[in-house]
DNA sequence: ACCTGAACACCGTTCAAGT
DNA sequence: ACCTGAACACCGTTCAAGT
């Protein structure tokens, strides 16, 4: 509609002279793209699959480049699993009246997003306290506050939330891993829940509702640390 | 023999009759004693300290020799992880009336095993299903099983408690690693917090009575899914 | 049955240098 | 400001060989 749309004017003045070939062959090294492209790699080779070397050929640049843009292999780390991490707090969940709902909506998103780049629950446990998870805490913390939790309850009340999460979170991933040749592992499993009778019986091994198991406990625990 | 000069210079003449202090200098290698250093390598320098050379060194043996008791380095890691893991089911666990301290104490007790070490954390993500874990599983199974919980409720009963004990452990680990210098540590929470007043507020992340944070997180839990 | 060194195909990162 | 190759000090593991 617009003669001009915004996009013009966005940051690519670059039509002055650049051939467009080179344009469209490798955009220029940076931050952004740097974490993008690992976290291709990552998705696609797991975590022994990201070397330098091999990041930056799919970068089209020299290894050493790479350190221009970023200190260290484990900045590479912190900077892919932080991207996975986003969180950005929607506003009005302060103001919502199901605050219940609210909890359980935030720590399904985490969940989901972490499960979908499997590797960054191994990564976790080495870099826990970055600013997407403390968002995520604060969003906790207010919350159960407003619900009625008692002071003297908050913090383990948080804990033991956050706690849940990530123990589900990491469990259910080192599933996925682990079952790559679905077939043998059922096999596997089968086999080695003989020697336990109990869960056998209770096929807790063998069940695949995961979300929904996830759910049920997490809606025990909010049972526990409800106001009465 | 003395009249063969050639190989004798080349490597320590073992002589015919050994020496005693040879026995005692390095015992003979075994599956045993590669995991054992190995644990002792881990909780020394981390999880990147573990190599094949260094461990091969502490073991005064080539690196080459280690092939032949274990797989590979995975396989050292599993085997480490397992011995950190180790779990045996009192067998008096059956018939105590205190299921809920029963449970209890197992976790509390699977906790402190893994704090104990903390790179078992960080390994645990990659290989969660071992026998020490169903082992621990069983016992939760049974004992909830016992005190009444609904057989629709079991396995989302265990795994919530179960979730709730990585997630814990893995986040207390996780501090552990990044509070080596303690003073800076202490400083940049406190700075961090600011951008997020109600966990400030609450010293979540200031407070350090980590031990009785999992234990009331626990009671919230147990309550909820306790029988009524 | 158990141990070995040499060799291979990789790593991450420092450095001095190029634009 | 950004990128580079050569070089260093490591890796895990294969292999052929030694006892």
């Amino acid at each position: 509609m617009a003669a001009k749309p915004r996009s013009a004017s966005k940051r690519s003045q670059r039509t002055k002279l650049q051939p467009i070939q080179e344009a469209s062959s490798e955009p220029p090294l940076s931050r952004e793209r740097i974490v993008a492209i690992a976290v291709e790699l990552l998705d696609a080779q797991g975590i022994d699959g990201l070397t330098m070397r091999r990041l930056a050929d799919r970068l089209g640049s020299g290894v050493m480049s790479l350190y221009w843009h970023v200190d260290n292999k484990e900045d590479v780390f912190d900077l892919a699993l932080d991207s996975v991490l986003e969180h950005r707090g929607s506003p009005e969940t302060g103001e919502s009246p199901d605050w219940r709902g609210d909890v359980v909506h935030m720590l399904e998103d985490w969940r989901a997003r972490m499960l979908r780049h499997p590797w960054s629950a191994s990564l976790l446990p080495r870099r826990a306290l970055g600013p997407n998870i403390l968002s995520r805490l604060e969003m906790l913390s207010k919350t159960l506050s407003r619900a009625g939790v008692a002071d003297a309850n908050l913090n383990a009340a948080i804990w033991s939330l956050w706690n849940y999460v990530m123990g589900a979170t990491l469990t259910r991933a080192s599933f996925d891993l682990s079952e790559e040749d679905r077939a043998a592992a059922q096999q596997r499993l089968t086999h080695l829940s003989e020697h336990y009778p109990t869960i056998e019986r209770s096929r807790l091994l063998l069940d695949n509702d995961w979300d929904g198991a996830f759910r049920k406990g997490l809606d025990f625990l909010l049972d526990g640390l409800s106001p009465r």
